[in-house]
DNA sequence: TAAAATATCCCCCAAAACGGGGGATAGCTT
DNA sequence: AAGCTATCCCCCGTTTTGGGGGATATTTTA
């Protein structure tokens, strides 16, 4: 057979890890090799534990989840980190996503979705609650009422990856001239007249 | 009691659209008003068939899911729609996303995950299956072992959003000068020698 | 079909930004 | 003690920028 899925929470929480303990110490090819109430209070232990698995309170005395969790990396780089909060604000859960998080779920979750967390990403897989998924979706959606045409679009798209006038016009095939007067009809669109404006707003406004 | 949630389906595999078909029906809560073998089949049928979800196969006759999602999402703004496919390409998912799907599951899905799927996006969630959700975390992971310093990392993150040298110093209370010697660092430390170049390596590296 | 939008190209100009080179200094980490 | 970091200073020539004024052909839309 293959081996347990070896699991470590940090949760300050008295109730909620002993909760955790005991309900995923119960699901077969699970063992939870401890559970600490505070990051700072793990990071001696964590090397010896070798956790699989490593599910993250973000709230907790010292040292918080996001702040721990490069550092958590560092340490074991192969190990998989769910994040397990109440908070689910866009600027948590992407700064949670950019740190390397393998996962983030809400405390409203089911016990069922966080067995099934991780089993996921222990497999290398990716787990998110629904809310969260939401967040992240959304993120990605563009304006699909855009005012700027393909090429305008493509040409702002481009000075956004900071490519100047007369590199687009070389890679586009097309007179710098051109790509001048396209940048012209944008600043009018987008109600700017530079560079760093038009970025800015065609961000804003999901243009791009 | 509340309304039925009205499903419509466009799948151009007979049996798997039938199925699907069958399978929803039964679900209490669900009703499927019609089932299409193509978009270009259904789009005179769908302002009266009034969907809130929408379940969209990317492989398809005449026009592909991806093609028909701008066109479905004008007609129907409020309809949620679920990309069904057996693609989990990032180029597709990420399309699929900013062109405003609601969901993304690929087809070795279950059917429990499916009717869990179309709950959630009808009560304005996200879903998409565990691959997917793999794919669009990696998509925010940044790199750790940056070699760029926090301040260069900063600076590098605002040229690549169009600020000028001047504007980052005003910005940030410090000299041009100081802002050009972080910039000949990173440029150095990139091994490049413009800004579009340290732009697009910082961001293929994921230093920023 | 007619009008509007789009994509393409041309000119002038002054101000700003860029990139390469040469430094210095203070503070912090190793 | 050495190295890295963040801060600031000077020189220089080249490139880019943005504002102004156009034109023309194709495509899309009304």
């Amino acid at each position: 057979m293959s081996q347990n899925i070896r699991i470590v929470l940090i949760e300050d929480d008295d109730i909620l890890r002993m909760g955790y303990e005991s309900l995923l110490n119960d699901v077969a090819g699970f063992v939870v090799v401890n559970a600490y109430a505070s990051y700072d209070l793990s990071k001696k232990h964590l090397d010896a534990d070798r956790p699989d698995v490593i599910l993250l309170d973000i709230q907790m005395p010292g040292t918080n989840g996001l702040q721990a969790l490069p550092f958590i990396k560092k340490a074991l780089p192969q190990a998989n980190i769910i994040i397990l909060t109440v908070f689910d604000s866009p600027e948590l859960v992407f700064e949670a996503l950019t740190l390397g998080a393998g996962g983030y779920l809400t405390k409203n979750s089911s016990a069922a979705k966080i067995i099934d967390a991780i089993k996921e990403v222990s497999t290398g897989g990716g787990a998110m609650s629904t809310n969260v998924a939401r967040i992240v979706m959304r993120s990605f959606q563009k304006n699909l009422n855009s005012p700027l045409t393909k090429r305008e679009t493509e040409i702002l798209d481009r000075i956004a990856n900071g490519q100047t006038k007369s590199q687009i016009a070389t890679d586009l095939f097309i007179d710098q001239e051109t790509v001048r007067s396209h940048v012209k009809n944008i600043y009018i669109k987008l109600d700017v007249n530079s560079k760093s404006e038009a970025i800015k707003t065609a961000k804003e406004k999901r243009f791009i």
